[in-house]
DNA sequence: AAAGTTACGGACAGCTCGGTCAACAATAAT
DNA sequence: ATTATTGTTGACCGAGCTGTCCGTAACTTT
């Protein structure tokens, strides 16, 4: 029995995620997210505790998504090149709008995790996690196990590697290149 | 005819390297450079500009010596394996020491790349040289130029994943495992 | 309709930020 | 020794930062 919210929890935390996934931690300010969300500070504060408490709800929600959805494209192919290929396409596919905010998961291994034992906990947990991504992805082939753990480790290296190389501004036709060249990598 | 200098301006640029370093762009305050380098701030102001300039004297004090040890690295051994392994052996040797800086360039690259546009062209820039210093020591292998680009693409990608991890909190057995990968991925 | 509960919103506290100013100290040339 | 020039220093500025407080508005229940 009381006033209920105006906006909608799930809506804020995901502009809330957009802002620090494009503008980092610290060159986010609070301002910047009440922007961003069109509510008062108070209303955050109140909803998600404090910035580092949002910051680490938005680092969760992209975390839970990124895996599906890398998970979903590297299912949706046959072939652990096509998988691989279609994962790449994927993530320069909004190079090509000219969105290089690259991925919020490496973005925040560099920027932040360094001053957060829990943020640098979870940066590594999903750095493995998409090692295991790819593992699976190559399961299908004959090679041995530890060949397979070698190409995913070679490409979940490789993957960051070009989410670095996005945001660092190289031109895309040398990100395709490159791209293309770790999936003619994989050891078949 | 005038009062002498009492620092060492190299000295004080070395220590805001270190500081820009480990803590980047946007957490380093111009009170932590005062702290690194014994100066107060009317001193750094005059000798370097801004805050953007003392940055971007300390990215370019960096990369060119970052070029040059990789250089060196790459050609103090003989096969193309030997080199890679060398050179991944370094970057990994701070790490054994708690060391989890990363590399500079790459944590621009992601942390303060997209706020500046000179800071992306310079990154973009070290990227593709760190790429031409890669298929510089690949070249004497046998393969075709366009095997030895491949080749070249795929390890700049994964040495810049591998520094990604390293700040991301990977443990190190991990890194090395990642390593080894990505020697034994060369096509020799 | 009254009461109780919760959300909203503006102001502000306390602090740190990047950057500037002007007084002071030290050296070199005259 | 005087003067000119430059380095050093601490105080200071306005702006922006995270986070809090509290009065008011809106809604539900009785």
């Amino acid at each position: 029995m009381a006033r209920p919210r105006a906006f909608d929890p799930k809506e804020a935390l995901d502009q809330i995620l957009s802002q620090f996934w494009a503008g980092g931690y610290h060159a986010t300010s609070l301002q910047d997210l009440e922007r961003v969300t069109g509510l008062k500070k108070q209303s955050l504060y109140r909803e998600f505790g404090n910035k580092d408490a949002m910051f680490a709800a938005a680092l969760g929600l992209y975390g839970d998504r990124e895996m599906a959805v890398i998970s979903e494209i590297l299912q949706s192919q046959d072939t652990p090149q096509a998988r691989i290929r279609a994962l790449f396409d994927a993530i320069l596919a909004p190079v090509h709008h000219g969105d290089r905010r690259g991925c919020f998961l490496c973005n925040t291994a560099i920027e932040h995790a360094p001053d957060d034992p829990e943020v640098q906990a979870y940066t590594a947990a999903g750095i493995a996690a998409t090692k295991e991504l790819f593992a699976q992805a190559l399961s299908l082939t004959p090679n041995t196990e530890a060949e397979t753990e070698a190409d995913a480790r070679r490409l979940t290296s490789g993957y960051f590697g070009l989410r670095v190389m996005v945001r660092g501004g190289v031109p895309l036709p040398e990100l395709q290149a490159t791209a293309e060249a770790l999936v003619a990598g994989i050891k078949s």
